[in-house]
RNA sequence: GCCCGAGUGGCGGAAUUGGCAGACGCUCAGGAUUUAAAAUCCUGUGUCCUUACGGACGUGCGGGUUCAAGUCCCGCCUCGGGUACCA
């Protein structure tokens, strides 16, 4: 009995395509192309995710269909391999990260090919292959060689750097050392993320709410030479060139926000006597504005100079250059000791104080540039080191922040920025200090300046700040320079050797391994689990690896290994020219296939892995080895797959119901009674014990419909035990229903909850289509007798145009969800029919196929074809196929439907207004009113305004 | 707190530019077939009123614009996600 088999089938299609190269990518690429990319995945133990499925099918059918309509195609597959799971899995298990790092991706291959994906398995790549990471090396070295000059806002080779005379002079040493201050990739001492629990220092995007954002350890912050990157300087094009990207505006926005561009001011306040003021400002005023940090004045950085009248206190970090210099001995003790616990504190510790703001007063004053008048300088933590110049001009009446400080220690609120008149703000108050206005408005207490609009006193005061050099325009960003070293073993060893003196110190000088000597492989290390000191483990390596000699002098190579972010940066690249020994990628292949055209992943990387890769294809462009100065032309988030809908109710410890509104979760995460803080027993219901309230929104017992209870989809995860495996739903029903069905459960950047139901659904419709052609009663495996060589009647062909017109536009629009169901609809429409002529069912089979292609392949070849149909063209429609001679139009009286006549298509409105105004119900229904108006839309409706 | 996104039947979701709300699928109910079951096929399935014919209501809530609003405008509510002292 020739069922519907697809254990059978799948495997049986897979190996053909294996075989046959089905999907190689072509070596002539013709002018439309497509570079269709998922973002690969980390091959962790657990094997893949139903998570991962999703995008990469949506990925597959676009690249399946571009292939039918001609396109040449590019559909790589590869994997992020570097991170911290392996090493941590090598470490329990004495094991080697590279081996279980190879096992883990083999079973990843094994379960993407069940999935019949059409990837090109030729240009598979890991992060981890050593011919991979040789080129993430040499392009770390393209950063070291690289400095950016800021006047043309670009990139160039650090020989082109202008050297000072004086530095000239000074000889080779210290032009090195200079040139080593512009670096892209440079050394750096400063106070770092360190994870004593991971054994690394973190960048600041992998720490959250002070715990590291794999594992959850506490992290510290101490200082330790590391190596970073200077993403801050490609900050303005990185946000610039988003308009040139097809990306989803809230992506977009969020990258906005982490490079967190704001214009202000920097304002200089004196520090000295009140008496030596006018001096100062004249000197000032004479010599100009100093590039570097004065000594005789303390400097800020605000978005608001408008408010600089209302500037009654300053405030500089604890961690700020001039503390010690600006505290008096009275106050010394107690400054210190406030310094000092703020040094200790983790980020974490800092996280809670954050609702009260804390600060002393260093019993210094500075002058206000602007009105003359001495204001107190506090050091208080809320001011970050890290931003702007880590000193403020504190504006009470006009920043929450300030405003709360100013409450607590009683210093001076000046308001000096009336709301909007419209505003419901009290002026009043707010001129009495009761409460704070952030907002824009008219200037007051601001002497010549009263009466300016916040825009326009903004420009003024840096105008009048400029001309007196003690202020300029200023532009600050959120974005940090890119920590990127990590103090770890499964990585990539950066390419550097620290030059040694005799007695083995290291002399200041970095020679770059060069291209002939890489890769730098990962040395063998006995023994590589992490002390909680920072010397990474590589400091162990035998003095083989760690102490070369060339021409004479002895090197020490450097021991820290690069973040996993690093084989992703790029990885796009390598996949237009992945076995290439010579050269990263060859410039005419990447020019044929750059850019991406479209980058399916998750929204988890909105920043990290996006920006950083930005970064790095701006660096790779602005040295000319890359022709487009953004890697990803459109990209797509999927949403994320939940867990089957649960219900859930809550018991006290009396096993008495309690209704889900009066619950609420603990900082434990437990759900306990709201008013007592009880915990509650967490009861998973039976979907048959749950019903719909009467008159409500709300889910309740069907025993007893007092109690409220929860229903809700939840993340998958082992915890919870609701995580769905992908080979168990390819065993139960197929790879072709699992990717139908998580393309048909709702829009593809949308999250959605998992449901076994709707997988059994889709398994339905391929069972239908399979008995829409194939008769199941027959012994062997043969067509249907309805399936004939008739010809097919007019109403069967425009189906089949509708369909194809549908198909095709939401390939097009990724709306593969209303795709299906239009396959569905001709499905359903065409089992009904006795005679299914085999002109209507090919092109239907064609346009089923990027969705299940092994069903599509399978009953191609019954419907007597010889070859795969991967390459067959993409059936085509006749527009004027697509709609019915006769429409369906509803007449309205008032608005509301009375009736629906089937008229000819192509109606003028004032033929449907006769047709309508005949109709037997409306003229029925018309007596003894009045007709005021009437709007007849051509094929569309009638609506009759009658009173 | 701030910034996004979303609220449509029992459930997942459909609905060019405002123009028939609920396509398609699931669930459930009834029927056919069968010795029986599975599978399959057919019918029905927003709510309320009505024996029926039919009618009223209905896209989170409250207003508004319009002949016509799920869609546009104003004001809220709830949920999900992101983010957090960035001056």
């Amino acid at each position: 009995m020739p069922k519907y088999n697809p254990a059978e089938i799948e495997p049986r299609w897979q190996r053909f395509w294996d075989e046959n190269k089905t999907f190689k990518t072509p070596t002539e690429v013709t002018e439309e192309k497509l570079y269709a990319l998922d973002m690969f995945p980390y091959p962790s133990g657990e094997g893949l995710h139903v998570g991962h499925p999703e995008g990469y099918t949506a990925t597959d059918i676009v690249s399946r269909h571009a292939r039918m309509i001609g396109k040449t195609v590019l559909h790589p597959m590869g994997f992020d391999a570097f991170g911290l799971p392996a090493e941590e899995h090598a470490i329990k298990h004495n094991a080697s990260p590279r081996e279980f790092t190879e096992k883990n991706i083999n079973t990843f291959v094994r379960q993407l090919k069940d999935l019949g994906f059409s990837y090109d398995w030729d240009r598979q790549i890991s992060t981890t292959d050593v011919d991979y990471f040789k080129w993430t090396q040499w392009i770390f070295l393209v950063l070291f060689d690289t400095w950016f000059d800021a006047d043309e806002q670009k990139g160039r080779p650090i020989s082109e750097l202008p050297i000072p005379a004086e530095i000239k002079e000074a000889g080779e040493y210290a032009i090195r050392k200079y040139q080593d201050e512009f670096r892209l990739a440079f050394e750096s001492h400063a106070p770092v993320n360190w994870c004593p629990a991971l054994g690394t220092v973190l960048a600041n995007e992998e720490v959250v709410d002070g715990l590291s954002d794999v594992g959850n350890h506490p992290v510290q912050r101490m200082p330790l030479r590391q190596w970073m990157l200077r993403i801050t300087a490609y900050a303005d094009r990185l946000e610039s060139d988003l308009d040139q990207v097809d990306w989803p505006e809230g992506i977009k926005k969020l990258q906005c926000d982490w490079i967190g561009r704001s214009t202000g001011a920097e304002v200089d306040f004196f520090i000295g006597d009140k008496s030596q003021f006018e001096t100062w400002k004249n000197t000032r005023t004479e010599n100009g504005f100093p590039q570097a940090l004065p000594e005789d004045a303390l400097r800020v950085y605000t978005t608001r100079p408008d408010t600089l009248y209302g500037a009654t206190y300053m405030v500089i970090a604890p961690e700020h250059g001039a503390v010690e210099e600006l505290t008096t001995a009275e106050q010394g003790p107690i400054v210190k000791k406030y310094c000092d616990d703020a040094a200790m504190k983790s980020d974490r510790d800092r996280q809670d104080d954050r609702t009260k703001k804390s600060g002393v007063f260093t019993g210094s004053y500075a002058i206000n540039p602007i009105t003359g008048q001495p204001v107190p300088i506090w050091v208080a933590d809320y001011v970050l080191a890290s931003y702007g110049t880590g000193a403020i001009m504190a504006v009470p009446a006009h920043d929450a922040r300030d405003f709360e400080f100013a409450k607590t220690y009683n210093l001076p609120i000046v308001a000096v920025v009336a709301p909007p008149a419209k505003g419901e703000l009290d002026l009043e108050k707010l001129l009495a200090g009761e409460i704070c206005f952030a907002g824009v408005g008219t200037a007051i207490n601001s002497e010549s300046f009263d009466g300016l609009a916040t825009d326009e006193f903004k420009i003024k005061i840096i105008e009048t700040l400029d001309s007196t050099a003690v202020g300029r325009s200023a532009v600050n960003y959120k974005l940090r320079d890119w920590l990127f070293s990590r103090q770890r073993f499964w990585g990539e060893p950066f390419p550097i050797l620290h030059e040694l003196d005799e007695a083995g110190n290291r002399t200041g000088i970095m020679r770059p391994v060069p291209l002939e000597s890489l890769p730098v492989d990962l040395p063998f290390v006995e023994d590589f689990q992490p002390h909680g000191r920072p010397e990474p483990p590589l400091e162990k390596a035998d003095d083989e690896w760690l102490f070369p000699v060339i021409d004479g002098k002895k090197y020490k190579r450097e021991t820290n290994t690069m973040p996993q972010w690093a084989g992703s940066c790029w990885y796009y690249l390598r996949f237009i020219d992945p076995h290439n020994d010579s050269a990263f990628i060859d410039p005419e292949l990447e020019k044929q296939w750059m850019p991406v055209d479209l980058y399916i992943g998750g929204a988890e990387h909105a920043v990290l892995h996006l920006l950083y890769a930005r970064f790095w294809h701006k660096v790779l462009f602005d040295r000319g080895y890359l022709h487009t100065p953004e890697p990803f032309k459109k990209l797509v988030n999927q949403g994320m797959i939940l867990g089957d809908v649960e219900f859930t109710a809550f018991r006290d410890t009396n096993e008495q119901w309690v209704s889900a509104e009066l619950t609420c979760e603990n900082d434990e995460r437990k759900t306990v009674l709201q008013a007592t803080g009880e915990e509650l027993h967490v009861v998973k219901l039976d979907p048959e014990q749950a019903e719909k309230e009467k008159d409500g929104d709300n889910f309740v017992l069907k025993s007893d419909p007092q109690i409220r209870i929860d229903s809700r989809a939840y993340k998958m995860s082992k915890s919870r035990g609701n995580v769905v495996n992908p080979d168990v739903i390819i065993a139960e029903y197929g790879a072709d229903s699992l990717r139908l069905y998580e393309m048909f459960m709702g829009p593809l950047h949308q999250s959605k909850p998992w449901s076994m139901a709707g997988v059994n659904g889709v398994r339905n419709f391929l069972d239908r289509v399979w008995r829409m052609l194939v008769d199941e009663k027959a012994e062997e495996l043969s067509l249907s007798s309805a399936v004939s060589d008739h010809a097919p009647t007019d109403e069967q062909i425009r189906m089949l145009h509708k369909t194809i017109k549908a198909v095709s536009k939401d390939i097009e629009t990724l709306g593969f969800n209303t795709a299906i169901s239009r396959m569905m609809e001709f499905v359903n429409f065409f089992t009904k029919q006795t005679e299914r002529p085999q002109s209507l069912m090919e092109p239907f089979i064609l346009l089923l196929s990027p969705f299940a292609p092994h069903l599509a392949e399978e009953l191609w070849k019954l419907l007597g074809n010889e070859s795969s149909l991967a390459y067959e063209p993409w059936p085509k429609f006749d527009e004027s196929l697509t709609v019915d001679a006769l429409v369906e139009v509803p007449i309205q009286i008032m608005g509301k439907i009375k009736t629906k006549i089937s008229i000819e298509r192509g109606k003028s409105n004032k033929e449907l207004e006769a047709i309508a105004l005949q109709d037997p119900k409306i003229v029925t229904l018309l007596e003894g009113l009045t007709v005021r108006k009437i709007i007849a839309v051509p094929d569309k409706l009638v609506n009759i305004v009658a009173n």
